[in-house]
DNA sequence: TCCGCACTGTCAGCTGGCTGACAGAATCAG
DNA sequence: CTGATTCTGTCAGCCAGCTGACAGTGCGGA
């Protein structure tokens, strides 16, 4: 059975996240009972070339969701406690702390939709999510500079969490997986941004946006 | 009413092309009757901001789906007659000849999906393929390179058209946008090809293929 | 306390691809 | 046929960002 998971202290987990949606849950409630999962930190829920897709709902734990080329590694979002994902190919999900999951094979969910099609609306309404974030990461990666991503993605998770100063998630390398550059640059960039009095970073996990303005003109600035 | 659009003279329209499904047009059929509209070569079909989403059948012509900063450009795809695309914000759709398309309300496709739910397995299917290729034009452009991506456009057109001598759309231009780089490069890269013996460019809108072998190695390069 | 390990900051060197510029085809209008 | 227009090929110059290398900084364990 699927249990409904408070929403207390979701680990913090950077944007482009693959959908979560509140009235999520509540479909999946309706679903025969699944199989229940768990795994290890930096395990793979699932990786490309796997025949049987399914769709799970993460209990417990986080997970990223990326492609990976030879020596690269780009992270497409971050699953959090009552994320939702449907396998596809191509992508992985790598779990980033112990996680527990349910799944159920992707059939049962085209069954239900027969019996109860407003669960169809829901699910595309997901779908359709996931293209925006898809979307927005192609123009980010076709037309903006890694500063302008960096600066847009700052802004971003400072609306999402609410306060000035905004948590990271993990270390350099994951963030920079996340803005499709190298761990490299991106500490180079945040470190010139700290000298230019544009974000302050009082501990290693956080970063204060003091000059929003300045970060918004790098953000739009292609 | 929706006409059936015969297959017979298709203009060619290159890769990543959104959804074309063979029974998509059996469910649009039982739609109430939409509104037809009739736009010129290079008209906006659609832009982004537009308020209202419409569900729209292209009936005869082509139109590309792009992205666009500034100076730059990206196509992500292209209609053709018989593509069904719904509008979503922050891409464009351009016409690139006289266009006729038929158009509802999105609110219409939800009504009819609970009427008629194995509507919305079909539905889920086009927005999942448009989904696979978004994925795949995120690794295209953080993962590989101009000439690797050019290589696989190229098996890709050989495969999807079925000769050895593959049809070219539009000008340079139009292709450099597709695969995400200038007018330039596209045509360095090309003649290089060209020179090397990999391709043959019998006439200007047509590319023979010579070394599918090269081609793959170059393609898989990263 | 000292060692080892994982993470971080920084730098020099290189390169893919963009830009602007311009000359050579092709195409079209009259 | 002739000029105008649009498309194509090519080149030099430039720069963002990647790579590898290495030193600095924590931090946990024994």
């Amino acid at each position: 059975m699927v249990t409904k998971i408070s929403d207390g202290h979701p680990p913090h987990c950077p944007g482009h996240g693959a959908g979560h949606n509140a009235s999520a849950s509540d479909w999946l409630e309706r679903l025969p009972s699944g199989r229940q999962n768990r795994y290890d930190s930096g395990e793979m829920i699932c990786r490309p070339g796997m025949t049987h897709n399914r769709v799970f709902l993460l209990n417990s734990g986080s997970a990223r969701i990326c492609l990976s080329a030879e020596h690269r590694e780009l992270t497409l979002g971050c699953l959090k406690p009552g994320s939702i994902y449907v396998t596809h190919t191509r992508a992985w999900v790598e779990t980033l702390e112990p996680t527990t999951i349910t799944s159920w094979p992707i059939e049962q969910l085209t069954l239900l939709i027969v019996e109860a099609p407003e669960i169809a609306i829901t699910a595309m309404r997901e779908v359709g999510q996931m293209l925006q974030q898809a979307t927005s990461l192609i123009e980010d990666l076709a037309f903006r500079s890694v500063e302008s991503r960096l600066a847009r993605y700052l802004l971003l998770e400072e609306s999402t969490q609410q306060r000035q100063t905004i948590e990271l998630t993990g270390q350099t390398e994951l963030l920079a997986s996340l803005l499709g550059t190298s761990r490299q640059t991106l500490s180079t960039l945040l470190n010139r941004m700290i000298r230019d009095g544009i974000v302050a970073r009082p501990d290693r996990q956080h970063l204060t946006l003091l000059d929003t303005l300045r970060l918004q003109q790098l953000a739009s600035v292609s």
